[in-house]
DNA sequence: TCTGGGGTCCTTCCACGT
DNA sequence: TCTGACGTGGAAGGACCC
């Protein structure tokens, strides 16, 4: 039997912004945060071929497709799209495991009795992934992959190879020759770091890996990663599909555009991301017993201070004192301490009695119904004015012209494509920067019936 | 124009109590 | 009273993932 799902949306942000804009699709597309410091979170196939990928400074992103659009991210859209991708599948499915906003595990043997969905789950698996593919295509017009295997290490890599757009299943007569033939940076846990020690002991492939022996293994990654991998390598993975994970920490941080220096600006700093960790934590019910600082300087070396009250609190003054004596005790506190790019706060050690689960069905309902994190989102549902620095992407609403998204702006002017997900693709129009233009809420996610 | 932001987990070091 | 061994727990750093 073959339990285990793996589904992932493909290119997730960007096939978003492409199935609520029109006029992008067929275009290299990439979302990417602005600012001279801002990274590719994610860039479409198109864009892809031009050799942009994600985590990619943006400078050198733009360097290699200037032509694409670049788009900033609008994460409540992708929110509610996940939600709403999701919705089925949890209506289906007792346990599902959440990664990432486009990335679930399904525990195939949990079909809900008398749910919607129907299918012999376990029995064909090929059938199955087509029709969870079929199910989140029809919930909002967007493609995904999907792998099944034996547990969850065939099921994601397995997945990997259906990309973009497809299903493939591991059976378990193959999965030790398809295992052996990847690279080992392709297990989950091996990353450049440990790519790097494994190829200076001649390690390349999973194959390679089990020759290698455990001993060699646990000398090169240590203990717990060593014994893991090697586990892995030999497809042993017996890992749950975790329905509720219980989330251990909470935090925020910010990458400064121009590095801070000295105690009294980077105190000042320390307000706006306390304020922001500190409402994440307040609304995932949460109180925490310790606060971290966490710095980076300009020479990307960090440092984390943290301080420990006697017992959990969600108390703002206790809290924020806490940060501010983890400050002064940091490197940043020192004369003539390097500039310093990202600030960070962290709370940890939660109280476990009120806070929430991560994952579990009623999250999808609470990511719809949240107010927007991001300052700028808030301004967008209040309705506020277009402006110059307006975001790249951003939902747009003319008081005769409807609604559009921003293509840019300057010089007074606002260039505006006013298409929706269900239009023709609209040329940009230019349009004075004003009150008849505003930021407003991003389009609902629409099923696709036909699908 | 170097290198985001949200997390988890593991290792190492050190202080402390027995 | 001093010293060493040992377990434990917190702090800090680092690797990794999406």
């Amino acid at each position: 039997m073959l339990p285990v799902a793996h589904l992932d949306l493909d290119a997730f942000y960007a096939a978003v912004e492409e199935r609520q804009k029109p006029s992008l699709r067929g275009r290299a597309v990439v979302i990417a945060g602005r600012g001279g410091r801002g990274v590719v979170a994610t860039a479409n196939y198109k864009a892809r071929e031009l050799g942009v990928h994600s985590a990619m400074p943006s400078w050198q992103g733009r360097a290699l497709a200037p032509t694409a659009a670049w788009i900033s991210p609008r994460m409540q859209a992708y929110s509610e799209h996940s939600a709403a991708a999701l919705a089925p599948l949890y209506a289906t499915f007792e346990r599902i495991e959440q990664i990432a906003s486009d990335e679930v595990y399904i525990d195939l043997t949990s079909a809900r009795a008398g749910a919607e969905l129907r299918h012999d789950w376990t029995g064909d698996p090929a059938g199955a992934a087509r029709a969870l593919q079929r199910a989140v295509l029809r919930a909002v017009g967007l493609t995904c992959s999907v792998g099944v295997a034996r547990h969850k290490l065939g099921a994601k890599l397995t997945s990997e190879t259906a990309k973009p757009a497809g299903t493939a299943v591991l059976a378990a007569d193959e999965e030790d020759a398809f295992l052996a033939a990847l690279p080992a940076k392709a297990l989950p846990g091996i990353g450049p770091v440990s790519a790097q020690k494994l190829g200076s002991a001649g390690i390349r492939t999973v194959g390679d890996l089990r020759s290698a022996g455990e001993h060699t293994l646990v000398g090169l990654l240590g203990s717990a990663h060593g014994t893991a991998m090697w586990d892995l390598a030999h497809g042993r993975d017996t890992r749950p599909v975790e329905h509720e994970r219980v989330r251990k920490s909470v935090g925020s941080e910010r990458t400064y555009a121009r590095d801070l220096h000295g105690l009294d600006e980077v105190r000042a700093a320390l307000g706006p991301v306390f304020a922001d960790a500190y409402s994440r934590l307040v609304r995932s019910g949460s109180a925490a017993r310790t606060v971290t600082v966490k710095l980076r300087y300009a020479d990307f070396t960090g440092e984390t201070r943290a301080t420990s009250l006697a017992a959990p609190s969600d108390d703002e003054r206790l809290l924020h004192d806490a940060a501010q004596r983890s400050l002064v005790a940091s490197g940043a506190a020192r004369p003539g301490a390097l500039g310093i790019r990202l600030l960070g706060v962290a709370f940890s050690s939660l109280d476990e009695v009120t806070q929430l689960t991560l994952d579990a069905p009623e999250r999808v309902v609470h990511d719809l119904a949240e107010p927007a994190e991001d300052p700028d989102e808030v301004e967008q549902s209040a309705g506020a004015i277009v402006a110059e620095d307006s975001a790249p992407g951003a939902d747009v609403l003319h008081e005769s012209l409807g609604r559009g998204w921003l293509v840019g702006a300057g010089h007074g002017v606002a260039s505006v494509r006013f298409e929706t997900s269900t239009s023709a693709p609209a040329r940009t129009r230019g349009v004075p920067l004003g009150d008849a233009l505003r930021h407003t809420s991003p389009e609902p996610p629409r099923p696709e019936p036909d699908a």
